[in-house]
DNA sequence: CGCGTGAATCGACAGAGGTCAATGTATCTG
DNA sequence: CAGATACATTGACCTCTGTCGATTCACGCG
């Protein structure tokens, strides 16, 4: 069974983009990570979480407006690409964004 | 219920998503843009431009392994989200990268 | 003009991905 | 224990998308 909430990332680091012609592996890695925030909804989703600070999945299916599958599916793809961690506690499972992911992207686009 | 801010068109881009949660308007074309990088070919073929700083067309299907007609479509891709463009030089097709783009997916990801 | 070359378009195909109803699993409460 | 709640998983449906062969278009040169 694979684990919920596995802090596995799609791809520490690599130099930017601009520098230097990316390898086959690094442009993969790299593209997963971007095809996980290459959605409206987890987009959306990304925003709130990072804004709030912390969200339960129970408060996610209102405002974007999908059902509950829909939003387990998208936090999921989000945690497995690395962009945010989910805590249980009870019944509930708490979302949170992880900063560093998306610094490395930004280091990836040329930043820094 | 955290009512749904107003799309506020500053500019070509928006607040970083980190700062206040993304209207749909804004999350749509967001996705639009990253979908356009989120794919290994694409990803490569920004890359050789960027670093080569002006590529032919013609010069691209042998380091990317793709066809003329795939080639065409992700250039073309590309070029409709603004991250290349591209001039025509007599039977040839020579792209660069327009620099301002990545910069605003920068600042959207948090980077100041 | 015709010919050759580079690029864009078309058509078809296969694979990936977003969505939800139904179902399963885990946790809490009485 | 039974029941309720929150989340995960499954299966199916449909759309989107990457890919390439074939074709068409655009340009330069004899």
């Amino acid at each position: 069974m694979p684990a919920t909430n596995t802090a596995r990332r799609a791809g520490v680091c690599c130099t930017a983009l601009t520098k230097t012609p990316l390898s086959q592996k690094d442009a993969e890695r790299t593209a997963v990570l971007l095809a996980a925030m290459a959605d409206p909804v987890r987009l959306r989703l990304l925003s709130i979480v990072a804004s709030e600070g912390e969200v339960c999945s129970c408060n996610l299916e209102r405002p974007l407006g999908k059902s509950q599958p829909t939003i387990s599916h998208h936090t999921r793809v989000l945690a497995e690409a690395g962009l945010i961690v989910g805590e249980r506690r009870g019944k509930w499972m708490w979302w949170r964004i992880v900063p560093e992911s998306l610094e490395n992207i930004r280091r990836l686009l040329g930043g820094r």
